[in-house]
DNA sequence: TCAGCTACCAAACGATTGTTCACACACTTG
DNA sequence: CAAGTGTGTGAACAATCGTTTGGTAGCTGA
């Protein structure tokens, strides 16, 4: 028996130039795939090919590997966190650091909670780089440096923290990953409302 | 080409009654395996039968199931994380109430730390059960009940709060699975050390 | 027109998985 | 001794997976 139907059946080919076009499809079905499954395991290379209408061995034009998908995707979903986190310190009034810090925390919430899968993914890897000196590197670290200076903000700016700053950072990211990945597990009390909340109290826990 | 051997060369077969024996070899093999791969995808009913040296088939007389052996894993490990925190809670002055927090606390992320494969597993699937009435149930929520017991515990004996008692309990529980999960996702900084100190500062930031 | 390149695909290989089914052993009971 | 039951096996089925190989269809530049 042959290998199966593994593909749509129709679909207009890619023009001259344009065959980057079919990468940042793989990329997005990718992105779909993980959204509906949940977790990086069934993100199979024969899955995302159905998701796009392609054949499983057109994938390998673009990426050498399944791995060199999975790392494609990191790096797409980690910019657009950092861009979010962005805006949201942005829209704030500069002056309200401690706002600043709730906002970016927020925005960070809300994109976990909305993207389950990739949330996981990218906690799962993207701590890779074990990082040459002392620290461990990756763009997770660069997430939590943002909020260490976002705390120290604070501090220079005459809030009183009851722990060094950057422990209060550890501390916020830390409770806000657990809360998050609490609600990843438990199907109930997906609320939104909640992880605000959460995050909110555990901010002004370490402030006097 | 057969289907590949699966089976250790040989094995004393169990006597008439001792059926029940293979039943725990299996769950203890399982369990070893879970901490060897430290994720439960790999989890095999096959890689479970290389460990016991049987074949297969044999692991379908005692569970009907793949998912009922993790049922009977879950149910193995809950009990012995219940009792963990039940000695760790002894071993303490019982008049120290802040103490036996940390106590049981410690007796936690101990076990969440030296167990990743099961911590995962059991985050994952520990909340089963939705829970008839308004509050998830699961041997998870029984955990978060008896923190919330000991932290209401604190507030009575005089050790005051900034948070009432059940939202204090959450947060040091949220924070410590938190760090839990962040400790299993970066290889780096594994200390144990680190994370009683982590849950310590949080349980001191809850009092006043 | 036609070689050459881009973009893609069908088919297969080898491996792994959960699960089933008929069978064989060992021991107890009649 | 014979039947029956507890206990475990060998072989196979169907499904899935990542990856490789040898193509083919269509556009492009000479």
């Amino acid at each position: 028996m042959p290998d199966e139907v593994d593909i749509a059946p129709q679909r207009t080919r890619n023009r001259w130039g344009e065959g980057e076009r079919l990468r940042v499809e793989i990329l997005d079905a990718a992105s779909q795939l993980l959204s509906e499954l949940g977790a990086a395991d069934g993100l199979t290379i024969r899955g995302v090919a159905r998701g796009v209408g392609i054949a499983p061995a057109s994938i390998y034009r673009h990426f050498t590997d399944r791995a060199a998908l999975v790392r494609g995707l990191l790096e797409h979903e980690f910019a657009r966190l950092r861009s979010l986190m962005l805006t949201a310190d942005e829209h704030c009034d500069p002056e309200d650091v401690v706002g600043r810090v709730r906002a970016q925390m927020h925005a960070y919430c809300a994109f976990a909670v909305a993207h389950p899968g990739h949330y996981r993914l990218m906690l799962s890897n993207g701590a890779s780089r074990p990082g040459p000196e002392e620290r461990p590197e990756g763009p997770l670290m660069e997430v939590v440096e943002t909020l260490v200076a976002a705390f120290t903000r604070c501090a220079e700016a005459g809030h009183e923290l009851r722990v060094p700053g950057r422990r209060a950072a550890e501390i916020v990211f830390v409770g806000a990953h657990g809360h998050v990945a609490l609600v990843h597990s438990l199907p109930s009390r997906t609320g939104a409302q909640n992880i605000k909340a959460f995050v909110d109290d555990l901010i002004a826990l370490v402030f006097v």
